[in-house]
DNA sequence: GAATCAATTCGATAAACATCAATATGTATT
DNA sequence: AATACATATTGATGTTTATCGAATTGATTC
């Protein structure tokens, strides 16, 4: 299992686990088993919602059912709850739950946020940060190694935000692009 | 503690975790201490929303801050993870999840569901159970020996809502109350 | 004490979720 | 086959919750 099914594993195993009606049917199933009818009436609940909160439980493999005769029979499946807290015990296994988060990742929102579905900024984060994102996603617009015009560059950034001037200054301030001759000439850093 | 104590304290556990950016922000102190704009550029959050989920999780008492010059300085706190888990491996300490399972509390909930803030019935349970609840609340308005006539008791019942007749008749048929001398006089059974 | 910087709180919005009632599905019993 | 019954699914509604940006608080430094 990859590190990110594994997040996503226990993910969903705390959002079955985090819901009042759910953690109690949890503890009316280590007791015994139950038909849907039976919980339903011990919670207060409706067979419907029941059978709802039964489905999301039986999803992240806590519960199980099986037939016999007209009903269903729910009953508690141990080995997800020991195992995942077996993971928590273990310091050393936490630190993989931040797998997930990776530049990429970051990155990747900071695109979607920001930009729209044709590729131009919808608005300038307020972040530094994310505003560097921008930057250096638009700066791969530009060859490395090839010289262009002022016109060339505005035309290019044009493409993603009317305001290109402040694109243009904001590529060279922040070191991602060079220029020569009072403006002349332009080009790609990194 | 008491059983609902512990009931509540497990919920506020798995709510805490129940959502990808406060476990990924687990997985990242798993690692090391972090202040909360970090987190928040790690995750790709913003300070306010991390500072939220940061509460979250300390409500639960899963991290602590102590703070260091200008920064508040956020690391787990592992003593709740493994209280927590350990628990859930005690079989014997799971149906004690469902002790807030009780009458009183199903009977609050129907309530709770079906009359407003000033007592009226919002709407009828289509579950008899439910409706059963409604009526034996409903009864308590009339004293246990005493006698009243069908205006009185309509009078009262219209109280909870404009289909007093209904609840009336149903009052009589589920043996909440009995009427004699065709319907000249009502009085409380049980 | 004024200015600065991080963190929290507040107000608003949008998405996710629990719940219900009604309908559909599917299994047993006649 | 037909009916009856328990469960699942659907569609609708109200509540909760994650998120943002702006304003505020709190602490530090000059």
């Amino acid at each position: 299992m990859t590190q990110e099914d594994q997040f996503e594993k226990l993910l969903a195993f705390f959002k079955a686990l985090a819901d009042e009606n759910r953690l109690k049917i949890i503890g009316l199933l280590a007791s015994r088993s139950y038909t849907v009818e039976d919980l339903a009436d011990a919670l207060g609940l409706g067979a419907s919602t029941t059978s709802h909160h039964l489905a999301k439980l039986a999803k992240a493999g806590l519960v199980s059912a099986r037939t016999d005769g007209h009903y269903y029979i729910y009953s508690l499946q141990t080995d997800v709850l020991k195992d995942m807290s077996r993971q928590m015990l273990q310091e050393d296994e936490l630190p993989k739950l931040s797998a997930p988060v990776s530049e990429d990742v970051f990155e990747q929102k900071v695109l979607a946020t920001f930009l729209d579905s044709e590729g131009r900024i919808k608005a300038f984060p307020m972040q530094e940060k994310k505003y560097l994102v921008i930057l250096r996603h638009v700066v791969k617009s530009f060859e490395m190694g090839k010289r262009y015009t002022e016109k060339q560059v505005s035309e290019t950034l044009a493409a993603f935000n009317e305001d290109f001037a402040l694109l243009r200054r904001d590529l060279v301030d922040y070191k991602f692009m060079a220029r020569e001759g009072g403006g002349r000439e332009y080009w790609r850093l990194e």
